[in-house]
DNA sequence: CCCAGTACCTCGTACTACCGAGTACCACTA
DNA sequence: TAGTGGTACTCGGTAGTACGAGGTACTGGG
């Protein structure tokens, strides 16, 4: 699938926060999985912007913690205000998919 | 709902394209459109913009027709380019779709 | 000792959508 | 004939987001 850069806009953030949802995590980890999960083009440089915006934003807690595979990992879990960061972030996500999927199938 | 911006940017002009491809209409109507959709806060500068890029990449084919309600209205329709990118764009949408709906589902 | 792999960070750039303001044309009305 | 409201398009500036390329640093193996 080539570039889908424009349209990750406002949802790689979203999905960020879901994984961090899911359990605690780093940042090259967090990487890894989105490439997993088919967003190849995802790359560090991307991530760690999200992750500084997510706590310059207070919605997750930094734990930093030794690796014994490299410098420290900083973790980060969701706080109260992430969690409903989260939140807004499906219902938003549910609210334009219906409208997308209204107008592909001709919705009048 | 409130502020779906980031989250439309790459979509909103997937979204021209669909209704210019199901019927040629002009910029006014296509921001009505959009509104009447549920993207409410979708605004006629945004809607020229991406009319303009449109021209401006070579994907429509445009009409002056005088209107009799106001002043000239300018007609898109689609053309083979414009067709193939709306292709285009809904594979990607339906690829990011189902990705971020694995994630939800908490897909390993 | 150097290199690969892990892990993090920063800066500059490009793209997209929004906003505000401006222009203009028409029909209807007072 | 002046004003109002709706239609229709254009342009310039701003903000937010992702990316690319680069740099730092720690560990273990050849």
């Amino acid at each position: 699938m080539d570039d889908l850069t424009e349209m990750l806009k406002g949802t790689l953030e979203g999905c960020v926060l879901e994984i961090i949802g899911s359990e605690e995590t780093y940042g090259y980890a967090i990487t890894r999985r989105l490439n997993e999960l088919g967003f190849a083009d995802v790359v560090e440089g991307t991530v760690y912007t999200i992750l500084l915006r997510l706590e310059k934003n207070g919605l997750v807690q930094v734990t930093k913690r030794p690796s014994g595979q490299g410098p420290p990992r900083k973790f980060y879990a969701l706080n109260d205000a992430g969690r409903k960061e989260l939140a807004t972030f499906w219902a938003k996500w549910e609210y334009v998919t219906s409208r997308i999927d209204k107008l592909k199938e001709g919705g009048r």
